[in-house]
DNA sequence: TGTTCTTGATTGGTTAGTCAATTAACGTTA
DNA sequence: TAACGTTAATTGACTAACCAATCAAGAACA
C-alpha cells in the first residue's frame, strides 16, 4: 500500500481532523486516537508523523493562521485604502475563517498559547501582522491608526468569541456589520 | 478536626484553586489532585464536597460571573448615565476582574461553554445582563443603544483575550483607554 | 451515639507514545 | 527483464503512566 508521497496528504488529513475534532469538542482534551480515526489512520502513523500531540496542534494553529493570513493578503493588493480596510474585515469572516469549527479551535489555541511558548508566538506574530496591515491601511482615515488598529483588532476578536458561542449557524453578515458601524464611528 | 462548618471553607479554597490552576495551567486540563492540593486537601475531599470535576469548573465559572455581575451592579447605583457606563467599564478592569489567571480561567471556560450546557447558560445569562446593562446606560446618549451595546461587550471581551496573550503584567490602564477611546468616537 | 470531616487505598478506564513487523513501491544492476 | 536491496507507509500490540471516582474506615466533636 505505500503509495510514495503519502506524507503531506496525511499531514494535511490531520490538520484538517484535529481542527474539526477540537472545535467540535470545544476543548483540547480530544485523543490522537479521535484525530487519526477522523483523519482515516491509524493513531501510530499520526505519531509517525508528526512525532506528539502537541506538534499536531501546533501545525493546526500553524495553518488557520497562514490561511487567515492569505486570505488578507489575497485582498490587499490594490484599491484604495478604504477599499483595503474593507477588504480585511470581510477576509476575517469569510466563510472558510467563519466555520463555527474553525472558530472553536482557534479559540482554544488561543488558550493553549498562554502556556505554550511556540503557541503564543505564533499567535503574536499574527497580531503584530493583522496590526501592520490594519495601520497602514488606516493612514489617511484617521488621526490616530494605532489607536483605531488596536480597537479594531480587539472588536475582531471580540465578535469572533461571541459567534462561537451563539447556538446556531454562525452568521457572518451581523458580525461584519457590527465592525462597519464601528468603522463609520471611528471613522466619521 | 472535624470542625463543623467547613463545608463552606472547602468549596471557597476549592474554587479559588481551580480557577488559580486553570488560570496557570491555561487549559482545563488539570486534575483535581492538583486543585485539591492547591486547596490544602485531599483529592477525595474535593470529589465529596462537589461531586465531580465538571461540578467544580461550573462553581469557579458560577463564581467569576458572580464576582464581576456584584462588581458592576456595585457601581450602578446614583450618578448619570455616562457615569454608570464609565463605572461598567472601570468595573470590567478592576483588580480582581482582570488578573490573569482570573481572565485565563474565564477563557477557558468560555471554550468550555461551547460543549457543555450548563456553563452555555451561564455565559449567556451574563452577556444578556450585561448587554442590558450597557443599553440602559446607552439610552440618551446615543440614537442606537443596542448595536452600542453589542460592540461594547464584544470588544471588552476582545481587550480581555489580547489582554491574556501579552506577557507580563496585565495592564488595565491601557486596556481601559482603548474601551474610552471608543466610546469618545461613538458618543460623539 | 450519631454526625461531620477526612483520607489512604483501590479500581477501572483511558491515553500518549514506542516498537517490531509487514507490505508494497522504487531504483539498480547484472 | 528479473532479482535484490532500499526506503516509505502502515499498523497491531504493548507499556507505562495517569486519573476520576469510590469506598471503607478513622478521627473528632455534639
Amino acid at each position: 500500500m505505500p503509495k510514495l508521497g503519502a506524507e503531506p496528504i496525511r499531514k494535511a488529513a490531520l490538520i484538517n481532523a484535529a481542527i474539526f475534532e477540537v472545535g467540535m469538542a470545544g476543548s483540547l482534551d480530544v485523543t490522537v486516537a479521535q484525530i487519526a480515526r477522523r483523519a482515516g489512520m491509524s493513531p501510530a502513523l499520526a505519531h509517525h508523523y508528526f512525532g506528539s500531540k502537541e506538534k499536531i496542534f501546533l501545525a493546526a494553529m500553524r495553518y488557520i493562521l497562514r490561511t487567515y493570513g492569505q486570505s488578507v493578503r489575497d485582498v490587499l493588493p490594490g484599491r484604495g485604502a478604504r477599499g483595503r480596510l474593507d477588504g480585511i474585515v470581510r477576509a476575517s469572516f469569510a466563510p472558510q475563517n467563519f466555520q463555527r469549527e474553525t472558530v472553536s479551535a482557534w479559540l482554544n489555541f488561543y488558550a493553549l498559547s498562554f502556556v505554550n511558548k511556540d503557541a503564543g508566538r505564533l499567535l503574536r506574530v499574527y497580531h503584530r501582522r493583522l496590526r501592520s496591515n490594519l495601520i497602514v491601511a488606516l493612514r489617511g482615515l484617521t488621526d490616530h491608526p494605532e489607536r483605531t488598529a488596536d480597537t479594531l483588532g480587539a472588536l475582531i476578536d471580540g465578535v469572533y468569541l461571541r459567534a462561537v458561542l451563539t447556538p446556531g449557524p454562525t452568521d457572518a453578515t451581523d458580525a461584519e456589520n457590527t465592525i462597519m458601524s464601528y468603522l463609520e464611528e471611528a471613522l466619521a
